[in-house]
DNA sequence: CTATGGCACGGATT
DNA sequence: AATCCGTGCCATAG
């Protein structure tokens, strides 16, 4: 197990357990920026305050700064209500505090009788969004009968971030999914995956997943796929920003990103910051005074306590060594995908791993493991995993996209291949069915009367 | 007859 | 070595 493939978190854990079993490490007080007071792991001045004037855009100057406070403050905060002593800095408007923000939107629609269930069912919601405790603990809580606990719920799901107060991940995928359906087509067999698949579906097991619901085998990746990109498994991950967010169907964990991305100035033209978020408060280092006291080591001590120190060190250059390709890789990503990052899945610019890692001279095998596992909050308040930055296709389904969503006639899927020939992309009439059907759009035979849907 | 979906093969990627 | 993905060919639905 190698540092570089962990995410944020499970580095926090890493770094909590070393600093209990060893000595050796110290943690040092935390350095924060006096202007904008980021907290500093590297040494020398604040990268985004003290940076050069002549920033252009067209050579976006990429920024990295590294800041230790996000995780952990988010997770506390989302447990309290009070926020008092979140910090006063730019990310602080984008999260809102989660009962109190489904409260507003649902307030008015709420009977006054049934605000003492409203308030206990907000202030149970774990993490995710989910509601932990069963709906008939609560019902007997209040002296009312389930149903109307039922009633209540059926509410607050349908408010941002919808899904939220499911009782389980099944419930919040289908809610999520009853709400897309009134704005857009669904693929149509989404619902019956969720309801019937959930097992098969977390585990990608498709194969199976094709047979439960009697079905060829890709249409259940398709729709496995379609369910990925336009659900959210966990209503409250990523409640900032977009409620739609992008992301994979399987119950992965990503609360938090690992990385931030976003302009420097809020304007699109200005360059862009990336923020590699470390979960440690302070610098780690070896600890002087440890040192000092090893020429006093009582006799049996002292190899051990040597080895303390040994591997302190080493713990130390490997974090150092992760930041840093993770950090080298970051500024080649966001160079080179800087439209996408901006403005969206048309501009992704295909790119494999293997491309990265020449052009950072490195082995791909580290490129994969830095890439793996974590995650990246672009401006938009999306997050995404990082391998969506490698996703071959991606831009050629958000082109399809838009070209249904813009035709006069509906097109057929060979008129579709035309238009994206065109446009400079040759690809497969086979291939536009295949996107086609994972973006949940119809065939054209059945788009063409879509303005009365069933 | 045309548009679309299934299956399976081969090449690329990890 | 294992997996993913695009595409060609054929069956079938409309």
């Amino acid at each position: 197990m190698t540092l570089l493939h962990m995410n944020a978190a499970e580095l926090a854990q890493k770094i909590e357990r070393e600093l209990s079993e060893n000595p050796a490490l110290e943690l040092l007080e935390e350095r924060r920026c006096p202007m904008c007071r980021r907290r500093l792991i590297d040494p020398g001045p604040c990268p985004i305050c003290s940076r050069p004037q002549s920033s252009s855009a067209d050579e976006p100057i990429v920024f990295v700064s590294v800041r230790d406070d996000y995780l952990q403050d988010y997770q506390s905060q989302s447990k309290s209500i009070n926020r008092e002593e979140w910090p006063e800095d730019n990310l602080s408007a984008a999260i809102e505090d989660l009962p109190s923000y489904v409260l507003q939107q649902i307030a008015l629609e709420i009977a006054p009788e049934d605000r003492e269930i409203v308030a206990h069912i907000l202030t149970s919601l774990d993490e995710d969004g989910l509601l932990s405790q069963s709906i008939l603990e609560i019902s007997r809580y209040h002296h009312v009968p389930p149903s109307r606990i039922e009633a209540v719920l059926a509410i607050i799901r349908r408010a941002e971030p919808i899904g939220v107060g499911s009782t389980s991940v099944e419930q919040a995928l289908l809610t999520q999914l009853e709400v897309l359906a009134e704005t857009q087509s669904v693929h149509p067999l989404a619902e019956r995956a969720i309801r019937e698949g959930m097992n098969h579906l977390s585990r990608r097991q498709y194969a199976e997943l094709a047979r439960l619901l009697v079905c060829s085998l890709s249409e259940a990746e398709a729709t496995a796929h379609f369910i990925g990109a336009n659900l959210n498994p966990y209503p409250a991950r990523a409640h900032w920003g977009d409620f739609r967010q992008g992301g994979d169907s399987t119950p992965q964990v990503y609360h938090h990103p690992d990385i931030l991305l976003y302009p420097l100035d809020g304007r699109t033209s200005s360059p862009l910051v990336i923020e590699i978020l470390s979960s440690v408060r302070g610098t780690l280092r070896v600890n002087p005074l440890f040192k000092e006291v090893l020429q006093d080591a009582p006799e049996n001590k002292v190899d051990k306590w040597k080895a303390d120190i040994e591997q302190a060190n080493l713990l130390i250059k490997c974090i150092q060594q992760r930041n840093n390709t993770i950090q080298q890789m970051m500024i080649f990503i966001a160079t080179l995908q800087r439209a996408f990052i901006l403005q969206g899945d048309r501009f992704l610019q295909p790119i494999t791993r293997a491309k990265v890692a020449e052009e950072l001279g490195v082995h791909e095998s580290t490129i994969s493991r830095a890439v793996s596992g974590k995650t990246v909050q672009l401006p938009n308040g999306k997050i995404i995993p990082m391998e969506q930055f490698f996703d071959r296709r991606l831009h050629i389904r958000a082109i399809i996209r838009q070209i249904v969503k813009n035709e006069r006639e509906t097109l057929t899927d060979t008129q579709i291949a035309a238009s994206l020939a065109k446009q400079g992309h040759r690809i497969a009439r086979r291939t536009v069915a295949k996107y086609r059907s994972m973006e949940g759009i119809l065939p054209a035979h059945l788009r063409r009367n879509l303005t009365k849907p069933a």
